[in-house]
DNA sequence: AGCACGCCGACT
DNA sequence: GTCGGCGTGCTC
């Protein structure tokens, strides 16, 4: 009886050793089933025999080993014990958050791997005679005989009793037959001629292959990234090399796969949220055996476990999306980069706008930088224009230049595209007498007004209510929307131009399924030549007749309290933009604003994100903000903020003398009150990376012995994207 | 996190 | 008398 350590998905910063039966063959990264407490538990053998065994009371026996094969391969188990450590996060559920659903639970793998039929010895040796009478049994029999025969395949041909007596009677059998890797592509069809940039980038890549090297292709929209992409994995494919691309959730669009599908003769997988159980664990097992040669997926299709990864690319690496926001807070860039070189290839990182934290990577030379600068068919760049809502009359949000501009656009034909990041008909509902405003009970907000569903909804909590016929606080039935949102847009433009087709993109308006697909192919097929959109539009659409976009309101964004606050003005900005003028006409853009002399909107209009960029990386480095510092935030959330504040207070106090850091904070969350909760915040930064994780080390062992820890509900983020 | 155990209040 | 509220302790 030897002993194993096995890792636990509970929120205990430990491991657990186990007794094992000798007959019972369990290698690291294998899955377990264990006794804890009173309950079962599937966990991942973690260590084999440990010297310094568990020896406080009796060790408890493993009651099954799952997999007689690791489903977690040593590389991925590298990763994953980088990540656990890298965001202090339990390493028993970092390990089972990797695994697909179905293996969480503890399924037997083999139940969902292809099965063939096969002649057992007793088959092989058998006289044809013998099955004379049955005339299916011996169809099959001498089927088998030439070769096996998937399942499937053999019960639409032969049918189930025929197969059922053959393997009663021991002379066929059933087996496991595990996917091989894919076959590299015959032919590849003919990709599009490369700008001179572009050739660079895919020479710079194919130079890269074989071991690690990070790239940041810095292209602007319409300069053909994809392009580059597609023609830097052909030689990967024919090498047998499998490539990931990550792209962000609503990235993931059909004309994406259908374009890599067209373009090699390969499987390309999907990976997102939609999929079901079992699609996921087949796309699990597609990558694992080598059968996949191009997955496409959302974040979480960092931890698969590819057979023979050559290249990860993420495309739109700036984007927020790829840095999962609760529980286990990893980002997917910054682990695939780790990824990567554990694996020895390459990583291509791709976008328009750049995160400023690898724009310093690379304007410090640790990444290789490969700009594009130009559209890759050449058309110029959207231009901007400032348009000052100081001293105008406005109709339904909209400047006079504004719509004399729409109204020309749509004269020639092409489309309008408005861009407004707030949902729902008006930011709030206000009373005429008194001023009050409709709030959130449970959150520090107010509630949106959505006129079309009659109710008032909280962004924040996701409540919604009857709208009142009084106000709240005088009693006077005088109540108006205060502020434009989508819905309110959608109408108010309808009013001004009757006879145009008008298409909203929202949230609201594609929660149908289906209903964003009817949209985009309104918006292609030319039905629709207003769009009304909020970030939803920002991202990966084409739409080549689009010539103007007019940016509503950009205000908001401009007096934030979150340091990333310009960074992100400066990418959406720059997105939608970016999605005018892409087909033959350049673009024009309108950007309605009350401060047209604000520095950032002036820096991004004349210079261009790439410039805009770089003065807010110097910025960054005056204020010792990321990437200059690295950051830590500790979150906490009870009914009480009193209680949060004197839980954060306590844990500053561990690390107030630490020389190495700077503490900010306790300070209220951006949103004090969220769903009935108070939020507060404390922040650690640090020049010194591994003085900020040993604190974080030395603050968590300190936390989980305070009693009072469980009544405040407490987070760590490292490297937080989100303040709020 | 779960889950059991344990000790007080308002019910059939 | 018991059902169930959630404080506390433990999980190899």
């Amino acid at each position: 009886m030897t002993t194993v350590r096995v890792a636990l998905p509970v929120p205990l910063r430990q491991l657990f050793d186990y007794k094992i039966e000798p007959n019972h063959n369990a290698q690291i990264g294998c899955r377990v089933l264990v006794p804890f407490g009173s309950r079962k538990l599937v966990g991942i053998v973690w260590q084999l025999a440990p010297e310094d065994s568990f020896t406080a009371s009796r060790l408890k026996t493993i009651l099954q080993v799952l997999d007689s094969q690791p489903v977690l391969p040593p590389q991925l188990c590298q990763l994953l014990s980088f990540a656990a450590d890298y965001y202090h996060y339990p390493l028993g559920e970092v390990l089972i958050s990797a695994l697909p659903a179905l293996l969480r639970e503890g399924r037997e793998l083999t139940s969902f791997q292809p099965k063939a039929w096969q002649l057992t010895e007793a088959g092989r040796q058998l006289d044809a005679a013998t099955l004379k009478r049955a005339p299916k049994q011996l169809a099959l029999w001498q089927a088998l005989a030439q070769h096996r025969l998937s399942e499937s395949l053999m019960l639409q041909q032969f049918g189930r009793p025929a197969a059922k007596q053959l393997l009663d009677k021991g002379l066929a059998e059933e087996v496991c037959v595990p996917a091989t890797p894919f076959t590299p592509p015959e032919a590849t069809a003919t990709g599009l001629k490369l700008t001179a940039d572009q050739a660079m980038a895919v020479a710079a890549v194919n130079q890269a292959c074989g071991r690690f090297e990070r790239l940041l292709l810095e292209g602007v929209t319409g300069s053909g990234k994809t392009e580059v992409y597609l023609q830097s994995i052909a030689g990967l494919l024919n090498a047998g090399k499998q490539v990931l691309l990550i792209v962000p959730e609503i990235g993931l669009t059909p004309q994406t796969l259908a374009r890599f599908q067209a373009r090699f003769d390969v499987p390309v997988l999907c990976w997102h949220s939609a999929l079901s159980d079992g699609e996921r664990l087949h796309c699990w097992l597609q990558a694992s055996s080598g059968a996949a040669a191009i997955v496409i997926g959302t974040r979480s299709a960092l931890f698969l476990p590819f057979y023979q990864l050559g290249l990860v690319i993420i495309d739109e690496e700036h984007d927020q999306s790829l840095k999962q926001q609760d529980g286990f807070r990893y980002h997917a860039r910054d682990l695939a980069i780790k990824r990567c070189a554990i694996q020895h290839c390459p990583i291509l990182l791709g976008s328009a706008t750049p995160s400023l934290e690898s724009l310093h990577n690379a304007l410090s030379k640790k990444f290789i930088h490969l700009p594009l600068p130009d559209r890759a068919a050449g058309q110029a760049l959207p231009s901007f224009t400032l348009v000052d809502l100081k001293q105008q009359v406005l109709q339904f949000g909209l400047a006079g230049q504004t719509l004399t501009q729409i109204r020309a656009e749509l004269a020639k034909g092409l489309q309008v595209m408005l861009f407004l990041n707030r949902r729902g008909f008006a930011p709030a509902l206000s009373c005429q007498e008194c001023g009050w405003l409709t709030e959130c009970h449970r959150c520090s907000a107010f509630t949106t007004y959505h006129k079309q569903s009659r109710q008032l909804v909280c962004h924040h909590c996701g409540a919604s209510k009857a709208i009142p016929r009084q106000c709240g606080g005088c009693g006077s039935t005088q109540l108006k929307p205060l502020g434009q949102g989508t819905e309110q847009l959608e109408e108010s433009l309808q009013q001004l131009f009757p006879d145009t087709a008008i298409t909203r993109l929202d949230r609201d308006s594609t929660r149908r399924k289906g209903a964003l697909n009817e949209a985009l192919s309104d918006i292609h097929q030319h039905g629709a030549r207003l769009i009304v959109g909020t970030q939803m539009l920002a991202k990966g659409h084409h739409f080549p007749n689009v010539s103007l976009v007019v940016i509503v309101d950009v205000d908001g964004a401009l007096y934030s309290s979150d340091f990333r606050a310009p960074e992100q003005l400066g990418q959406l900005l720059t997105q939608v933009a970016g999605r005018a003028g892409r087909g033959s006409s350049g673009g024009k853009v309108l950007l309605q604003t009350h401060y047209p002399q604000h520095s950032l909107l002036q820096d991004i209009i004349q210079n261009g994100y790439a410039a805009f960029a770089r003065t807010a990386l110097q910025e960054r480095e005056m204020t010792r903000l990321p990437p200059y510092q690295f950051l830590a935030m500790f979150s906490a959330e009870a009914h009480q903020s009193e209680l949060c504040q004197s839980w954060l207070q306590q844990l500053a106090t561990i690390a107030a003398d630490n020389t190495a850091l700077q503490i900010l904070g306790p300070i209220p969350a951006p949103l004090e009150r969220r769903a009935g909760k108070y939020r507060w915040q404390l922040q650690l930064y640090s020049p010194n990376r591994p003085a900020l994780h040993q604190m974080l080390d030395i603050m968590l062992a300190q936390l989980t012995l305070w009693p009072h820890s469980r009544k405040v509900k407490w987070q760590l983020d490292v490297d937080p994207t989100d303040l709020s």
